[in-house]
DNA sequence: GTCTATAGGCCGATAGAC
DNA sequence: GTCTATCGGCCTATAGAC
């Protein structure tokens, strides 16, 4: 096609396919799954042909283990909140705690996270890549955030990293169990922050002085 | 073959090649899941031809779903202990924590989980007999005990419910995450004691008299 | 780089003998 | 009920033209 050949040009797109490849597969294997999505599939919702995906991804675990990557490197949210020096602790819990609690039931979240889980046998390097760049960073930064308030004498913990776990734990909630086992795909935003003030009480009543 | 023909009336075990097949079909799918595990690899794993088994089970997905449905009926622990009046309050949390922590990271618990997540999409039964049979069970039961246990005087609840949830959220902890991603495949038991155990005492800092 | 066409294999499910 | 043998289809991956 001429006009899409210099359009390709004009705009030095180069990666213009592997680009909409990308996407494509990204849609299909995070809502179907590895075993359930065909390259056919990915071609046709992609707009290209097999041949060219085979010209930028050595084969079907390739193309699905980059992108599920991606999508664990990219998902998390913004944390700098707990870098600052510790402020009011309970606006501090509420916040972290709102960005992550959404996070964990949106469906994006919900989609990586079955990835993860169901393919992580036969792709270990997802099991890290999302481990390592999502909840267990967010572990290490909020334990430093407590560990900073506890010197403060805001807190009285016996081990940060034990509490931080703690509360990222009950963030982890039977909605987000609901929503992985798709019983309850999209929680009322008022029922997680119902969770997240839970949290965040329980949390202050067992630790705050 | 004539001895096993008198072996299957002897023992009256008419149903002796549907119990391989479906033994042999929970051992595959459990660990391999639904798309990676064929028809045929299952007739060699059950010892029987692949029309055996479709004299029993009217297709793949049938199979598969009676199973992991069934492995979601038994796996629960025992939680009589909820059942009884309040005794010692960190006892009890302590005995139904380990009960379900350990669960939570065994090699079964762990391949259900990760069955049911993963095949939810397609099989919602799954994720309905999954709750339904297990969190969901243990939550009230949990929720119950703490209620009664409040009447008692022995703890300053706001909601019973939630804070079931809480307890049991932090049980569903990291050593949990990084079984399901492969990292950890098995925790040290003292490990997860030692969760349990920080589990209680928050609970018991937050609620308890 | 991108296409069409196809190789080559495996899979789910069934037919038919016993 | 259980077997052997096989069908039709779909899937991953590639060859070869442009």
């Amino acid at each position: 096609m001429e006009t899409a050949g210099k359009l390709d040009r004009a705009v030095g797109a180069r990666a213009m396919k592997p680009q909409q490849i990308r996407e494509a597969a990204a849609r299909l294997f995070l809502a179907q799954g590895y075993g359930a999505v065909s390259m056919d599939a990915v071609a046709r919702e992609a707009g290209v042909s097999k041949a060219t995906i085979y010209a930028h991804f050595a084969d079907k675990a390739e193309l699905f283990a980059d992108l599920v990557k991606e999508e664990c490197a990219r998902q998390w949210p913004d944390t700098a909140m707990l870098e600052s020096e510790p402020g009011d602790l309970r606006e501090a819990l509420m916040a972290v705690g709102m960005v992550y609690a959404e996070l964990l039931v949106s469906p994006k979240g919900v989609q990586t996270f079955r990835m993860v889980v169901a393919e992580s046998p036969r792709f270990p390097e997802l099991g890290r890549a999302f481990y390592d760049g999502g909840p267990r960073l967010i572990r290490d930064k909020l334990a430093a955030y407590l560990a900073r308030a506890e010197a403060q004498g805001k807190l009285a913990l016996g081990d940060p990293r034990l509490a931080a776990q703690q509360f990222l734990a009950m963030l982890r909630c039977e909605h987000h169990l609901r929503a992985l086992t798709g019983l309850d795909p999209a929680p009322a935003p008022a029922e997680i922050a119902r969770v997240v003030a839970g949290a965040t009480d329980m949390f202050l009543r067992a630790y705050g002085r």
